[in-house]
DNA sequence: CAAGCAAGCTTGTGTACACATGTATATGTG
DNA sequence: CACATATACATGTGTACACAAGCTTGCTTG
């Protein structure tokens, strides 16, 4: 008689099956955020299977982003960290001198926090050179930072400032005060025209993926940003999320 | 000595070790896009390990997106679709009366395709009733279609539209006319006011996976549009693609 | 009581082997 | 020449086992 719906003749390979019957309990609710599933070998003993595939059919739901191993403790159901969303007018419609993030946060009503990792002068990688018309040899200020919603890191952003704007502004400092730094553009007398995003899904890097704490098979959404104001490109923003953590809304006039 | 720099005693596993070396031979160049890899038996005698220890090497680059198995062919270098662009004003400015995704490709130069998989009437899933505000017994005019560049498919797209705007119109018909249901739309005298897209990345199911022809570890872009004309919602589009095939581009005006 | 250590659990990495199943190629037959 | 078949080789799935290494718990010892 077959255990738990495990059928060893089937043409679904038994660990396909197992890693099904798995992924239902998590699914219904059977096996919520954060629980602890049976170990290897109780699984092993339970599907009556080796252990060997009872650790295969544990990949692929790890592969799938549901489980994550935790070395000596067991497996465990992944928590998903609550979606929000980012507004395309995000950055148009900026409230009463508060930076995108922390307006779209607060909207939310969500816990976050931003963790300034770098300002200061760098080089900037081609293609975001590319954007700003600059040539090689010209360097940027370089801004990157670490969001945080409730505890968890779910972005980090970094923003290229051509130098001529930037130096000797508080665009150099890591606070560079009330509404971010397009208020400090804007009072230098810029007036923004329009932004441009580039939106792509990729694997991230494994760096990426530990910085994030992100599970194996998890992407991330890559978005690049460019501001346009007083007819030349003063920004680049390239910004690297977890997939889980955003939605992505934009509204689009219809001409 | 230590075959192709491969050492057992090291901290790093040795089959990350191998796949660390098979990656590079990938990302250099060494083995170009659609070259086959070594057999595992060869890859096995070749650093030394066992069949399933390579195995494991070839299944890290698996989900990384970088290499597929051909059951009984061998392994190959992922060929990378062309990456093409989808503009944010594909909706708003239709060229000379032709859909969105003909216009994008024409721009672009590529061979493309659309396969009309479905269309007739249906229901709804409960998110697209709620964005086109129709109670639980409402039908729908469903059309389902698989876009294809250079004979790869790239993208699945469902729309629905509500049964008072399309029945007995081309709507319903799988060729709706020149310049798509938009146009029919406008046909009926509707003015469209403005678009909303929402974005996601996530891993795709198994059937979409295989309906996407995707690599293991290859996530893709979920694009929900939601349509609205004389002040209502008159469409949404669920879009499912491939995200080595596109990048989104958005244009947003500065208030 | 507290510190430390050992036992016993967990997952992580690796071996060797067996057989099923898909693919390509060479070979032999009509 | 055309077609079926055998065969060699590829990946796919599964077993059993061994040992390393991390974590938790509880007992022992000072």
């Amino acid at each position: 008689m077959a255990i738990e719906g495990i059928d060893p003749t089937s043409d679904r390979p038994v660990y396909r099956q197992i890693a099904d019957h798995l992924r239902r309990s998590v699914e219904s609710g059977d096996l919520t955020p954060g629980a602890q599933l049976p170990s290897e070998a109780t699984l092993a003993t339970g599907y009556q299977v080796s252990r060997v595939t009872a650790r295969r059919a544990l990949a692929v739901l790890e592969t799938d982003g549901l489980i994550l191993p935790s070395h000596g403790r067991g497996w465990f159901v992944r928590r998903q960290p609550p979606v929000r969303r980012l507004s395309s007018d995000r950055f148009a419609q900026r409230h009463a001198g508060k930076a995108a993030f922390v307006a779209d946060m607060e909207a939310n009503q969500r816990n976050y926090a931003v963790d300034v990792l770098f300002v200061g002068k760098g080089d900037a990688p081609a293609a975001v050179r590319d954007r700003l018309g600059l040539r090689a040899q010209d360097e940027v200020v370089v801004r990157r930072r670490r969001y945080l919603v409730e505890g968890q890191p779910v972005e980090f952003a970094t923003s290229y400032i051509p130098l001529d704007i930037a130096a000797g502004t508080p665009i150099e400092e890591p606070n560079p005060g009330p509404g971010g730094i397009y208020a400090r553009m804007e009072d230098q007398g810029m007036t923004f025209d329009r932004y441009e995003e580039e939106v792509m899904a990729r694997m991230p890097s494994e760096e990426e993926s530990r910085a994030l704490n992100l599970g194996v098979g998890a992407p991330v959404l890559h978005l690049v940003r460019t501001a346009f104001a007083s007819g030349r490109a003063v920004e680049v923003c390239d910004t690297v999320m977890d997939s889980a953590a955003f939605v992505l809304f934009y509204k689009l006039p219809a001409h």
